[in-house]
DNA sequence: CCTCACCTATCAACCGATAGATAGGCCTTG
DNA sequence: CAAGGCCTATCTATCGGTTGATAGGTGAGG
């Protein structure tokens, strides 16, 4: 069923964003979903292709809530403040790909790769809204860095004070 | 030896920066030092031990630097922009509290701690600096962002460029 | 002689990955 | 329609390797 896979993936964005890509286990995933470690790696070959997946997926739903602010009337930039907000508020966790990316050094090729994606997509659409290059990227860093900070310090206030002003 | 020590948390200070917590082990700091395993647990019992150790350690010399820059004769948020660059551009690397704290929801509660208490010190250093408690945590974002940016991209410019505008 | 700094050897637990069996559904063909 | 074969999704069992941690031994130097 592509419930299950679904399912697996959720379980693994879930701790990808807590722990990073060495912080899960196909074990771990597993036993959220309900199966075997064996049938996650039926629907998923290798961790590298699990956690590419669902990067890649993140990416998609994140461009594509981005793009839907935009179209019901608000500012590019303040559609990605509402979506890394969302992202923080709904589960107190980080983005998945700045997650990722903190230990981009250690990441098999592919999900650096994925993650890469993420921030040049990203940077890309703020382009198009109408910023800068330079500009692009001091919204994307305020907004990963706020991120980081309101989850380390478990206070989402350091992300609004972060966010407040880029729009 | 106080050297052996140094050596161990100078390999783990490398290791956590590319890879985060649950991305290095004792085998490989220890194969790093040109010690055993064993050696790393006679100067540091766990693991927790070790890796809060290090982020005190990174602390108190970021901060220190921060402070010779403002006495030197630039401005506070000057001196922090120094002290990420200088970090980026000499090691290639992410800043260690940043690494630690994006799998922050994993992280034993010393290190937590540890990791709380550099970005805590941080924004109380730019507050006394004169800047605002709602500006001292957006200068924060953008480097901690900018330094995540440029290492996912594997571009120092884009931390440049983020932390462009900033003093 | 005793403490420090290291060693060897080992532990149980966990890791990603694979092999092989099984049960159910669907498709084809006599 | 029935029977045989294949596909899907799961399981059990297991592999070799790595992990953090511990026990206990060894040699040097004060």
């Amino acid at each position: 069923m592509k419930d299950t896979a679904d399912a697996i993936m959720d379980a693994a964005e879930r701790r990808i964003r807590d722990a990073g890509y060495n912080g899960f286990s196909f074990r771990e995933i597993a036993e959220e979903v309900g199966v075997k470690s064996a049938s996650v790696h039926y629907h998923f070959a290798t961790k590298e292709d699990l956690a590419a997946s669902v990067a890649r997926r993140y990416t998609e739903r994140f461009l594509l809530s981005v793009d839907e602010e935009v179209a019901s009337g608000c500012g590019t930039v303040e559609a990605w403040v509402r979506g890394f907000r969302r992202a923080l508020n709904d589960d107190g966790k980080m983005c998945l790909c700045g997650a990722l990316g903190a230990a981009s050094h250690s990441l098999p090729k592919e999900v650096l790769s994925e993650a890469q994606q993420f921030f040049r997509l990203g940077l890309a659409k703020l382009t198009e809204g109408g910023l800068s290059q330079s500009r692009a990227l001091q919204v994307m860093a305020a907004l990963e860095g706020g991120m980081l900070l309101a989850n380390v310090l478990a206070n989402p206030d350091a992300f609004h004070a972060a966010a407040a002003g880029l729009s």
